[in-house]
DNA sequence: TGCATATTCAACCATTTGGTTGACGATCCT
DNA sequence: AGGATCGTCAACCAAATGGTTGAATATGCA
């Protein structure tokens, strides 16, 4: 999944499509749900799904007459990558941050009922 | 420093653009010098500049001729944040991480002091 | 002073982007 | 079968984007 920073960039870069996966990081929606708090038309919503089905950002899955849309975080992935080689604002200490993980993950294996 | 998140990500997304904010990782370069290993135009790379200073990625200061381009890094902490709420690839809790990193130092402060 | 260098400005052009509307195919429900 | 709902397609449009060239401005240097 190398991710292309062109694609996934751009298609972040439009409001509309960010509030979309803003929507969608709280559950899967039906392309008319999505549509609904927004002003434009049903196919402009259309159109910027595509874009962010294209970036890899979001999935659709037709069931029915609905088409499912669901967050596919991982297409962030190569971006954020990119993003960690610039500045500070990433965590300094890699090392730090593998035991910090790693901690995280004993913890969610201990946990029984983690969703995930 | 509220980056406005259209414009970053947008100047994100063109790859002379991203070439450039890489190169300038290096070091602080002149205007004519980033331009040098591109096909297109100075004037073009001109634009881009201005792109990339406009969305704060970067600052320009002119010395005698010259204008000297320098990386910004911090304008990529809010798309960075945004990028945060989503998916499990960056850390997910920075204040627990700074916790960790508090009790890490804590632990190697009392190694120092006593035998663990 | 006069020329070379560094960078931007202004005008222009082709392509892409983000939106519209109207028609269409597919599916569900009586 | 027939009507309502879900979503896309096709054609179109205005504005933004990414590039060009030629001229202009500002600075350094002999």
């Amino acid at each position: 999944m190398v991710a292309n920073l062109d694609i996934v960039f751009s298609a972040l870069a439009d409001p509309t499509r960010r509030a979309i996966l803003a929507m969608l990081l709280e559950d899967d929606m039906a392309v008319t749900d999505v549509a609904e708090p927004f002003q434009m038309s049903l196919t402009a919503i259309s159109k910027h799904l595509g874009i962010l089905a294209e970036a890899g950002l979001i999935s659709r899955e037709k069931r029915g007459r609905v088409i499912w849309c669901k967050l596919e975080p991982d297409a962030m992935r190569s971006a954020s990558v990119w993003m960690q080689g610039f500045g500070q604002f990433e965590p300094v200490d890699l090392d730090a941050f593998e035991r910090f993980l790693e901690g995280e993950l004993a913890e969610d294996d201990s946990a029984t009922d983690t969703q995930r």
